[in-house]
DNA sequence: AAGCAGCCAATTTTT
DNA sequence: TTGGCTGCTT
């Protein structure tokens, strides 16, 4: 990341594009490049230029629907991209200045991804577009017109575990963490907090309707709140949801700056928006207000984050939202064989509420997606690995397929197996570089640069010299707080005899750093200092560690600024990197962040209850979103799909367990897949809407009714253990208090329980 | 007050 | 497998 990319795209081939990263945004410059193939690109004003030839109807519709408000409803592989890509190219033939259009999109990659190709179509324009995440573009944004809602430029983004760091202090310095009390876990905090944010809900009603268990600690939470919100105003700090609410603000609250931002980009498209919460859907329309030539781009089917406050519908409402909306949708598949998209239709017929559609494709292929399964684990990851090896002899590359699952922890195993059978593979979703401690480390410096009111930052520093602790360093804050200056300060501390030569020589470290300019230079001389406090704190894992602060350097390079690098250091993690030598790697992904892309073979492993769908989905809308993933995993692939679930699995005790084949997949009618068939006892079983134990040795014949359950009732789980009953909501749900889980609202169609 | 050793618990998904 | 917490030692 970071650096101008340049890419040749094939022998003979001679269109060049360059992709620049500044200020945290990608921005697409094609290079004017002498074409051999002279591709005629027809200057005349011809209704239809000749680059969006290949699109079909309704894609062209789309393309060129330039006015007004425009809703695309796009099935999985339908060509979403290649119409958002024609779309940017084709308003700029149209005379419109590059500058002005934005692209709106949730990864970083789908911007990167779609800016590249528009560029290689734009071949004789040499003006930027503007494309980013939400988050990205409102970080632009705040740093230039945060003064109107009272944040400096400077100000610090956090990462997840930047604000729960914020909440530990928090808690200590309130006399929150004692023992013997049950306090919620920092994590916990958090998701509350942020819970509330994305869902638009008063954190209190929040807290009752969702963690009624933790009711007695309402009053010690609220004021956790209170003091983390005022510990980000205070010392110049913005989490994730931050960046977007006071964006929001911004627009809402300052009708001089909406307007100004509005008309600077006079042709907005988002992509997946059916993605989107409340509050994005609220930027979106107050910054296409003065124009609303907005045009967003999704589909119900693949909507698949509700837990951070994604609302699908946003996207079935938005033609009420803007009045005489166009409405186009793209059904034909262009990704995969018909086989596969009719087992893929089929799962999501079987959706609560979605957009009625169905996708047909004419690529040819008659092979059905796969089930296979497997004895257990190992077999699973044994039989993945002799496909895998197989497809390579007939010459299909490792980059081309790729390894999804429910969570990220499922892969453990299989990566064990990979490592044995030498099979490089990539890990994507996992354990971010900047989220390990010894490069949180060296950020903190970093940030206390741009930021000196970055307190978090401060402890953190201060907490790395020797001798000094929590205590301590709470006391260094407070005289940084008073002083002029936190150089100031340090300087004139009357350190304790301890930890005097410590803090000597890290003002040292930071006189030399307001001297120095360049990032380079100013990383250079941190790891100076930090080189022995590293060797101190890390010493078992002292080398593979090392290798990380040198990999820091290289990313660092192609920044112009540091406030780039450390913005991008939260918005953009760089994965940690598995000494990628090989450039031809398997591809192992959660279905999260396999989402928009796509690969020529798929696996998708794990497939059985309580792992995909995940233990944790027990609301029917939550089982909803759960067939809505497994649908957006099996689009991935193109020509073959493989489904495996083990019978036996690692239960929560990780002691193997019986393990029934996912429900989505057990119900699948007749003759979709091939290999294994669902075991048609289950399958049945389930169909009938009846529980069955997936313990192995216990019955499923009694099945509690609605009419068995009253408060106060002892039940258990054989997930969640014993617990009572709260509360009963005929006709099928029943809340139960689990000690160890807290309170869950469980549908008895679903929920495995049984009365003690 | 800091720092270390050892125990216990817990494991969704992402910007 | 890690991380957080407790209690002991310096």
């Amino acid at each position: 990341m970071g650096s101008t990319e340049i890419r040749q795209e094939g022998p003979g081939d001679t269109i060049l594009y360059a992709l620049q990263k500044k200020r945290g945004l990608w921005y697409g410059v094609a290079m004017r490049q002498p074409s051999l193939f002279a591709e005629e690109t027809t200057p005349q004003a011809a209704p239809i230029p000749a680059s969006m030839a290949g699109l079909n109807p309704a894609q062209l519709e789309a393309v060129t629907t330039t006015q007004g408000p425009v809703l695309v409803i796009a099935g999985a592989g339908s060509g979403k991209t290649r119409t958002l890509v024609h779309r940017m190219a084709y308003l700029v033939e149209q005379g419109v200045a590059p500058e002005s259009i934005l692209l709106l999109t949730f990864t970083r990659k789908a911007a990167q991804e779609m800016l590249g190709r528009a560029a290689r179509l734009l071949d004789n324009s040499c003006q930027a577009v503007m494309g980013g995440t939400f988050h990205g573009v409102a970080n632009i944004l705040l740093r230039r017109y945060g003064r109107h809602i009272g944040y400096p430029a400077n100000f610090t983004i956090l990462d997840r575990g930047d604000s729960e760091g914020i909440i530990n202090l928090l808690k200590s310095s309130l006399g929150l963490s004692g023992a013997g009390r049950r306090f919620p876990s920092k994590r916990l905090i958090i998701n509350m907090i942020s819970g509330a944010v994305n869902k638009n809900i008063d954190f209190e009603e929040y807290l009752q309707e969702r963690y009624f268990h933790l009711l007695e600690f309402q009053a010690d939470l609220l004021t956790i709140r209170s003091h983390y919100q005022n510990f980000k105003v205070d010392h110049g700090l913005m989490d994730y949801d931050d960046l977007l609410v006071h964006f929001r603000d911004l627009l809402r609250d300052h009708p001089e700056v909406c307007s100004e931002i509005s008309q600077r980009f006079h042709y907005v498209m988002v992509d997946e928006y059916q993605d989107t919460n409340h509050i994005q859907a609220e930027i979106v329309a107050l910054i296409s207000s003065s124009h609303q030539n907005i045009m967003v781009v999704g589909d119900d089917a693949q909507s698949i984050y509700s837990f951070r406050g994604a609302d699908f519908k946003n996207i079935m409402e938005f033609p009420e939202l803007f009045p005489g909306t166009r409405v186009i949708r793209l059904e034909e598949n262009y990704r995969s064989v018909q086989p596969i998209l009719e087992a893929t239709n089929a799962i999501i017929a079987q959706a609560v509420e979605k957009y009625a559609k169905t996708l047909f494709s004419n690529i040819p292929g008659s092979e059905k997606p796969f089930l296979f399964r497997a004895r257990d684990e190992q077999e699973q990851a044994r039989y993945l690995v002799d496909k895998i090896e197989g497809f390579q002899r007939e010459g299909v590359a490792l980059a081309e397929m790729a390894v999804l699952f429910r969570s990220g922890f499922h892969s453990y195993k299989l990566e064990l197996e990979l490592a044995n059978r030498h099979i490089p593979f990539e890990k994507r979703g996992g354990m971010k570089l900047t989220e390990s401690a010894h490069i949180k480390d060296v950020l903190a410096y970093l940030r206390i640069i741009c930021n000196p009111a970055d307190n978090l930052s401060w402890n953190r520093i201060l907490l790395q010299i020797d001798k000094v602790g929590p205590k301590t360093a709470h006391k260094v804050l407070d005289a940084i707080r008073q002083a002029a200056t936190p150089l100031a300060a340090l300087e004139n501390y009357g350190a304790g005899k301890a930890w005097q030569q410590g803090l000597r020589r890290l003002v040292e470290a930071l006189h030399d750093l307001e001297r120095l300019e360049r990032p380079g230079a100013q990383l250079e001389r941190i790891l100076e200092y930090y080189r022995p406090i590293f060797e101190r704190l890390y010493h078992d894992d002292y080398p593979s560690r090392s290798r990380d602060l040198d990999q820091l350097g290289e990313l660092m390079t192609g920044y112009d600024t540091l406030q780039d690098f450390i913005d991008d250091t939260a918005l953009d993690p760089p994965e940690e990197s598995r000494r990628h030598q090989d450039d031809d790697r398997l591809i192992l992904s959660t279905v999260h962040s396999a989402k928009g892309l796509e690969w020529k073979n798929v696996f998708v492993i794990n497939l059985v209850e309580g792992k995909f769908p995940s233990g944790q989905a027990q609301l029917p809308e939550e089982r909803e979103e759960e067939r809505r993933l497994l649908y957006v995993a099996a689009t991935r692939a193109r020509e073959h799909l493989f489904l495996i679930a083990p019978r036996l699995t690692a239960g929560p005790d990780r002691l193997p367990q019986a393990a029934m084949v996912s429900e989505f997949i057990s119900t699948l009618p007749a003759g979709l897949l091939a290999g294994t068939t669902p075991q048609m006892s289950t399958a049945s079983a389930v169909a009938a809407g009846q529980a069955v134990s997936s313990a192995p040795g216990r019955d499923a014949a009694e099945v509690p009714a609605i009419n068995d359950f009253s408060a106060g009732r002892p039940v258990r789980h054989n997930f969640f253990g014993e617990g009572k009953v709260i509360k009963v909501n005929p006709p099928k749900m029943v809340e139960i208090y689990f000690p160890r889980h807290g309170l869950k609202k469980l549908h008895l169609d679903y929920a495995k329980l049984e009365i003690i």
